[in-house]
DNA sequence: AACAAGACCTGTAAGC
DNA sequence: TGCTTACAGGTCTTGT
């Protein structure tokens, strides 16, 4: 599921549960990316939800007395259910809430997902410590990009993906922002002009900013019939639109490995 | 320090 | 129809 949007629009729906008190979680499967603590179950029961947030694609639920941080890998979902809701193949975890009919499950087809608890200051867990700006940011733009691209020799859509740079661009809308910005996704970090990277940090911001609110509308489906509205309902210009013409020029869409990952241009708008 | 490649896992679609 | 293969929204870890 998750890019930053999809995300950012998982994060808005569950924000009902904000002051809301965990009855109990269920872990059917704690076979993740890495193994779900044992004791998450009894640290978090009758405990309170104070909030819940976003940073980069982790999201983080903020208890009385620890935070349960949750990444979505590739395939993960949250999604409300009632309790007497027959479970689905690979949902994995489930959160009862007192004085509350829905329960969350996660689901997770690969399990490339992860779920955290952090005990200890959030600053300090591993995961996030490290990690870039957020994209949204105001601090977030083309003079951050081209000082942190001296001497970084990597392919430009590699390193708009690197989340020690920036966080939460992912490899559809790295692909998305590039074309916007008509820069060639092949073409070397440091090569890639300070005006450029103007446009392209802008490109960023536009293209998540459009595709949250595009997932924002999307909600209540969310809630209702268990996600999945994601961003295949938003055209693409370039992603996965090999041999289809360019929107801008009618030239034909062209499909390239770039660190590992499939990547999307069109050859004339971008250079 | 920077970079490339490998690893994790299941579902789906395409190819034979 | 069935089997095999390639590929998919992420990112940590390992090796050069």
């Amino acid at each position: 599921m998750p890019e930053l949007p999809e995300v950012e629009t998982t994060v808005r729906g569950i924000k009902s549960i904000e002051s809301s008190v965990i009855e109990k979680i269920d872990i059917f499967n704690p076979n993740l990316r890495w193994p779900v603590p044992n004791d998450l179950p009894n640290f978090l029961s009758g405990k309170k939800i104070l909030s819940v947030h976003r940073r980069a694609k982790y999201i983080i639920i903020k208890c009385s007395n620890a935070y349960l941080v949750i990444h979505l890998g590739m395939t993960g979902k949250l999604v409300f259910a009632k309790p007497s809701d027959t479970l689905k193949k690979h949902d994995h975890i489930q959160i009862t809430f007192i004085n509350n009919e829905q329960v969350i499950r996660y689901n997770d087809p690969r399990r490339f997902g992860s779920v955290h608890l952090v005990k200890d200051n959030l600053d300090d867990f591993k995961l996030l410590a490290d990690l870039g700006i957020e994209p949204l940011v105001f601090e977030f733009d083309g003079n951050y990009l081209f000082t942190k691209a001296r001497k970084r020799n990597v392919a430009i859509k590699t390193f708009i993906m690197n989340h020690h740079i920036v966080v939460g661009v992912g490899n559809i809308y790295a692909s998305e922002a590039l074309f916007l910005s008509g820069i060639r996704p092949s073409v070397s970090a440091c090569k890639v002009t300070r005006r450029k990277m103007e446009i392209l940090a802008k490109n960023i911001k536009h293209v998540l900013s459009v595709a949250i609110e595009k997932g924002g509308s999307t909600i209540s489906d969310f809630m209702n019939t268990k996600g999945e509205q994601g961003y295949f309902q938003i055209g693409h210009q370039v992603y996965n639109r090999e041999d289809q013409p360019c929107n801008k020029c009618g030239a034909k869409i062209k499909k390239t490995i770039i660190g590992q990952r499939s990547s999307f241009f069109c050859s004339t708008c971008q250079r």
